[in-house]
This record gives structure tokens, sequence and C-alpha cells, in this order.
RNA sequence: GUCCCUAUAGCUCAACGGAUAGAGCGCGGCCCUCCGGAGGCCGAGAUCGAGGUUCGAUUCCUCGUGGGGACGCCA
């Protein structure tokens, strides 16, 4: 994934309980005894290996080059430091060490215990975080043209930008989710012509660049003839908003807050403030009978049209209109627009665009998704709207489960170009760590469950969490405690794939700790009260991070 | 031709410039007197090629090769 995301320089990570932060505090502190005007970052990890601590800091590479030590020297005094510094109140660490110039921290026993409880305070919001002053946030998604049913990739980018949006909400950002609708221009006239035609205009038979497909002829049967290209594709367009594309996205379980028309960009007067700007910075110019921008001025490799010889706005205008809106009218922090990799190549101009308004270029984040190649059989499938041959999205939800669907999509990072068989998928769906994770959730649900019911004595209690000492137990909650982290990363950095894998993570830690650990002891009830109090916080976890992706949890499967 | 993405285990994917490159599926073993076996444990198995930067490269840079995508007064 490409890193100047991260550079960007925004800062979410508020919430004083997430780990990697005290820990770089806790460095950063030492560090500026030696270096008073310290800048450099502070990285801070989660080691593979379990004898390397629990977290684990490489800043002592960075250092031993300005303090002239070895790593290890630096790492020897950094880890001193940081242990005195470090013992006032309840310690977090049972033991801060320097090994190989790296310095490892161990999580105490007591700092363990406390998460546990604090988990089963916080509940759904655990893993939540509060910034001083939220940003507002938009994310633009799907935005797909009224032409045509959801297909699979637009699938994708759905799943993305309505989980990262989860993930910005939990992060305590304002969040606005958008579809952007092209209700307008050429491709809604050449959707008009395609009913025309199916309602049996012969005028347009040469034309090959019609839509085609089954619901263009249900279209057809749907409205009323006689209309012209214009009326005929507004209808349609519509139509499809209404009865394909809304209702599918209902049923992927994605949620928008704002169906953005473009039609509205030319009602207001943005569209002769903005027009008007760009004229007088003397960026637009005619040629060929049409009105150009000099946006190769601007960093894009050439110029290009803003209004067309017929004189209709071209598609990159009413973008341009649009970020203006973003940006300037309900004046968005940040905009993240996600797009399928045909796109890219717009990104350039969309850019110059925003330097044109005088709109810093960090504000704007353009995530690509890469496209998913359609495989039926083993062999490839070519797709094409316009053809009528391409996989909806409704034909997928239909084959194969939801949540399953879910996991899947979001399981891959937005830069891998994915095989995608339908077949395959109907059969894996089977197999899907979906199930491992919720199977998990269900399980403990049991067992909490039974315990009710059972009406026993044994109570979740946390003073007696004491009691926990299992090496399974220790790996579970380590694992708990992970996931404030993982959201305050993901809410900077994107990777919205890390958290189905951390579901799975956390379920296979919970399984391991059912095995080798019984929750209820007969007799002892002390160790019980406490491993359901470990089984709860487990059970609240795996519920956030299944909600964060809009997955069920359910309590029998 | 130019631009974007990509190449890791048999397959599908992970890995903030760090320590012995991790999972799932598949494959080979093992585990049901006991809370949900849709489970647990063990094992075999991989960084496209050549240079470079770095204390350290799967990661960054250059070149090559293979794959996907884009280069319109469509969106």
């Amino acid at each position: 994934m490409p890193r100047f995301w991260i550079s960007a320089g925004w800062n979410f990570r508020i919430a004083t309980y997430i780990m990697k932060e005290i820990i770089k505090k806790c460095l950063l502190a030492a560090i500026e005894k030696a270096i008073p005007d310290f800048k450099g970052d502070i990285p801070v990890e989660i080691p593979e290996r379990k004898e390397n601590g629990d977290y684990s800091s490489n800043v002592a590479f960075v250092l031993s080059k300005i303090l002239k030590k070895s790593p290890q020297a630096a790492a020897e005094t950094l880890a001193a430091a940081v242990s005195k510094t470090s013992q006032s109140g309840v310690s977090d660490f049972s033991k801060i060490e320097a090994k190989n110039g790296f310095i490892n921290f161990y999580l105490s026993p007591d700092r363990l215990r406390r998460e546990i409880a604090e988990i089963l305070k916080r509940k759904n919001k655990y893993g939540f975080s509060k910034p001083e002053k939220p940003a507002k946030i938009q994310v633009e998604f799907i935005s797909a043209n009224p032409t045509g049913p959801l297909t699979l990739g637009n699938g994708r980018g759905g799943f993305y930008g309505d989980v990262l949006a989860n993930v910005l909400l939990a992060a305590g950002q304002k969040v606005s989710r958008e579809y952007y609708i092209n209700d307008r221009g050429e491709q809604i006239l050449n959707l008009g012509r395609s009913i025309l035609k199916a309602q049996g205009g012969a005028r347009y038979s040469a034309d090959e660049n019609l839509y085609k497909g089954g619901y263009i002829n249900d279209l057809a049967r749907k409205i009323k003839t006689g209309l012209g290209e214009s009326e005929a594709g507004k209808k349609a367009a519509d139509l499809i908003l209404k009865e394909y594309i809304k209702p599918a996205v209902k049923r992927l379980g994605i949620k928008f807050d704002v169906w953005f028309s473009e039609k509205t960009l030319y009602r207001g007067g943005i569209y002769g403030k903005v027009t008007g700007d760009l004229k007088n910075r003397d960026l637009v110019y005619e040629k060929d009978g049409a009105v150009w921008m000099k946006t190769s001025k601007l960093g894009d490799v050439e110029d290009r049209v803003l209004i067309k010889k017929d004189g209709s706005e071209t598609y990159f205008l009413s973008d341009i209109l649009y970020h203006f809106d973003k940006f300037k009218i309900r004046k968005f922090d940040r905009a993240i627009d996600i797009w399928g990799a045909d796109h890219h190549g717009y990104a350039p101009r969309l850019k110059a665009a925003l330097k044109a308004m005088g709109i810093p270029e960090s504000d704007l984040k353009i995530v690509i998704t890469q496209l998913a190649r359609l495989v039926k059989n083993g062999e490839e499938f070519k797709i094409s709207k316009r053809a009528g041959t391409f996989i909806t999205i409704e034909e997928l939800v239909s084959e194969v489960d939801r949540d399953a669907a879910r996991f899947f999509f979001l399981s891959y990072s937005p830069d891998t170009h994915m095989d995608f068989d339908i077949g395959l998928a109907k059969e894996r769906s089977q197999k899907n760590p979906v199930y491992y994770v919720q199977y998990a959730h269900a399980r403990i649900a049991g067992i909490l469950k039974k315990i009710k019911n059972q009406k026993s004595k044994i109570k979740i209690a946390n003073r007696n969490l004491k009691f926990l000492k299992a090496e399974s137990e220790w790996n579970l909650m380590k694992k708990l405690m992970e996931f404030p982290d993982l959201l305050s990363d993901i809410a900077i950095n994107y990777e919205v794939h890390r958290l189905p894998r951390y579901a799975a993570e956390l379920a296979r830690a919970f399984h391991n700790f059912y095995e080798k650990e019984r929750v209820i002891v007969a007799g002892d009830e002390k160790l019980s009260s406490a491993r359901l109090a470990l089984a709860a916080a487990s059970k609240i976890v795996l519920e956030n991070s299944l909600n964060i992706m809009g997955i069920s949890a359910p309590n029998k499967m």
C-alpha cells in the first residue's frame, strides 16, 4: 500500500489507553533527556516472537547515529531511563529490556487485568477514541453511474468505504458517507437511447455503444414510449437508482448518509464562482470551439476540456464543482475518494483542480481499489456493462452469504488484483474464516447463557482476575488489548484489511484458551468467575470488531 | 509509447525499513469420561531476476521479465 497516506500529517491518536501511544510517550520523555529537540518518529510494534516482549521499539537504531553509540548501548540507556520514569503509580510494565538494539516492553499482570476490567466497563465502546477536536471527514465511494446494476468491483469499494467510515467514526471523527450520482451528461443520454432502442426505435441499431442486457429490456417496459432521449434517460436513471442500486446497497449492509446529485451542482452559484475564479487566474482558454483548463501547468500531463464544443460540461468540470462543494461550501477537513483502478488516470487532473482552487493536496485522499478479475469455471470472464456481461453484486449475495462476502472482500488490501471465481466463492463460503470468528462469539454466548439459565452463584468478577495465570489466558488478554491500537492505526493508514485478520487471530486465541482450560471449573468459584470475565471481555471485543466490519455477531449458529 | 498497481508456500493472501517472513485453504499426523468438534495441537512447504542505498531490504531506488488497469470534447 502506498506509504504517502501514513506520512500525511493527520494525527487521530488521543485516547490515553492506546498502549503504543503510552510507550511512545515514555520513550519520548527518555529521549528528550539526551536530545532535547528530538523530532523524529518513534516506531512501536508488537513483535512476532514473544521472547522479544509484548511491545517493542527500534528507535535506538535511529538514535545510535546521533548519540554516537552502538544501538545496543543507546537501547540500554533508554530502557534504564524509561524504567526509572515509569515507576510512578501503577506500572504498566513488568520488564523493560534492551536486547539486540531493540527496547522490549513486557506488560505487567496488573496492566492486563486492568484492561479486562476496562473492556467490561466500556463494552461496545471499547477501542473507540475521542480526539480533542474531531475532524469533519467525507468518505465518497461506489458512485457508480446510474446506468446499470452494481457490479462486483462496486462491491469491493463499497465494503471498503463502508468499513473505513466505521473505523473513522470509532476514532471519534465526524464522518459523512456519500454516493455521488452522475445523473446528467452524455451517459444519461446514451442510456436514454438504449431504452428507446429496446422499445423498438430502429434509429440506433448501428450504435454499439448502447447499454444492453436484461435490465435494459425491463426498464424499457416500465418507461412509457414516445419520450425523447434525455427524458427516457432520466427516467431510466431514476429507476435504476431506486430499483437496482439502492436495494443492492442495502442488501450489502452498506450505509450512506448522502446521495449527492450531480445536477444540483448547477443550481446554486457554485458554477459561476468556480469558473469565474479559474478565468481570473488565467487557467482557461478556448480552442477548437471548446473551453480548456490549463491543468498541465498544475501537474497534469496535458490540458483538459471543461466545456465541450456542443456547449455541454464535461464530467471533469462537474467534479471540480463537486470538490469545491466538499471543501469550500460544506467545509470538510478531509475528503476520501475511493475509486476503481480504471479511474486512476483521472487523479492528476483532479489534484490539479484542487491546486487551482487553493485546496491543500493532502486534504484529499484518493484510494484506488484494484479491479477484481472475474473467473468463471477457471476461465477469465470479460465484463462489460455495455454488453450486459457482468456479475452483479446481487448475484454474488444470492450465491454467497453476506457476512462471508464482506469478510472475504475486506480481507484484501485495496492494492491486490484479486481473482474472483463465483463458483469457488460459493464453495469457499463454507470454509470462510468469518464463521470461525462468529463461532467463537457464539461459543462464548452459549457459556454465558448457560450460567445465567442455571442461576449459578458464579458471577463475572473483576476482583478475581488475579487467578488468571495460564499461558492461553495471557495470550488472549494481550490479543484483546491490541484492539484499540488496531483501530487507531487503521484510522491513520486506512489498512482496513487488518481488521478481519485481527478478528480471526482473536478468535483463535479464544478457541485456544477454551480448549486448554475449562471456563467453569467445578468447585473453584473464584477461578471460574475470573475466566467468565475473560470470556465476556472476549465476546465484547469480537462483537466490536465484527460490528465495525458490518458483520453480524450471532449468539447461536 | 507514457502512467498507475502488482509478483511471497501447491492455491488465496499478510508482514509500520528490523529480531527465526506469518495466516487460511489444501496435504500428512495427533486430540472427544468434561462448558458448543463450525474446535485444539504438531509437521512439510515461499520472497520473479540483476544491480544499488542501509548497521539491517519482502519492503526504498534503477534496470529487466511476467500479470492487471488507464491513456476520449465517455464517466
